[in-house]
Parts: C-alpha cells; sequence; structure tokens
DNA sequence: TCGGTCCAATACCGATTCGGTCTCGAGCTC
DNA sequence: GAGCTCGAGACCGAATCGGTATTGGACCGA
C-alpha cells in the first residue's frame, strides 16, 4: 500500500469515476484503475462495485474511505508540523 | 513521500542507527540512508544529526516522529478495519 | 438491431524508482 | 597509527509505475 493508491482510491471515491478521477489526478486513466485494484486486492476484496455508470462504494469501500481521509490529513499535517519547527510562519 | 520511507525513518529513529534499522527493517543500508535523506530534502532539511555514533533526533525530526507513529498507527487501523468488514473476527 | 457513446480493464512498452553490492571518508578507541 | 564503527556515494540490475493503444461490456437513440 502506497500513500499514491490511497490518494487515488479518495479520488476515485469522490468523483465515482476512474476516468474522471485520473483527470483530477493528471494521470492517465489505466494508472488509477491498475492502482485501485491493487489496493483492493492488499485488501483482500473489492472497494467499489463497477457499474455501467462508473464505480460505486462498497460498505467495505466506505470503512476504508474514512480511514483513508485521515491518514491524508495526518500526512499533511505531519509535513505542515515539520517544515513549521523549521521556518516560522513569517 | 512514501509510507516505506515514513516506516525507515521511524526505525531508524527508534534504534539511533541506521545499520541497525535496516537489519531490523531486512534492507540494505544505503537503501535506509538513501530514503532517509529523500525524506529530509522533501521536508527542507534534516531531520537527524549526523554523528560518529550514530543518528540523533533533531527538534524537527522529533516533531515527525510523532506525526509519523501516528500514521502508522492509522493505516494499520485502516486495514484491520476495513478487512474485519470483511471477514468478521471469527 | 445496429452504430455511437461511456465506462473500466488489459496488453505492451519506455521511464523512473528502488534496492543490493562494493567502496570510501570521517571519527573514535586503544 | 591500526582497527573498528558509522553513514554516504557510485554503480548496476530488478521491480514498479505511468503512458499509449486497444478491448470488452453496458446503455442509448434511431
Amino acid at each position: 500500500m502506497s500513500l499514491s493508491q490511497i490518494r487515488y482510491f479518495v479520488a476515485v471515491a469522490e468523483e465515482g469515476h476512474v476516468g474522471r478521477a485520473s483527470r483530477r489526478l493528471r494521470v492517465a486513466q489505466p494508472a488509477v484503475s491498475r492502482q485501485i485494484r491493487a489496493l483492493e486486492d492488499e485488501l483482500g476484496g473489492p472497494l467499489f462495485e463497477r457499474t455501467p455508470r462508473g464505480m460505486a462504494l462498497l460498505p467495505s469501500g466506505r470503512v476504508f474511505l474514512g480511514h483513508a481521509s485521515a491518514i491524508l490529513a495526518a500526512v499533511d499535517r505531519a509535513v505542515a508540523a515539520t517544515r513549521a519547527g523549521r521556518e516560522p510562519p513569517a
């Protein structure tokens, strides 16, 4: 599992489409598709239901989404706090 | 920044030595050294003081360590919670 | 029912990243 | 000064990642 995979997952969950998420992320669609699949493999099962209209979150996907957002927020805080200790905010 | 870098950082911080951490992580010493350096570059400055005896945490390193541990714990919780929704614990 | 349209998934390939081995340079100890 | 310990750099092969091109399935309108 990587932070990129988590970011991709959150984008897909929010957009509801791999293609739309890939545009937001400025990455090609197959790259996002692959990482989502790898994430699902690592977690032992699907997080989305594939529909002709896009990707719908499954219950396990909803569970993971909450944690994923928390992780990304924690990373942002970690960077900001560490940098702040070195470069006092103005 | 990657989760591996965060794991490497925590190991080095706990062990106080790149070499010791690399043995615990089962990877070669230069690999850990490189990732720590890349992490420091990304965060805009050093996290450790290099001493002849090993690596000593700088103040910014101490700040980051707290966040890093929290991130890794959050990842573990995310995996456990997502898996738990699929395979009820016995 | 047949084209057109979306959608994600796959095949294939080149580029980037990552880790391993070997080696060096600095600093301490006796 | 010899030997030891430590992290860092050079170099190389392996694995990962992303991009392009393409496929296959499902829906829609004519």
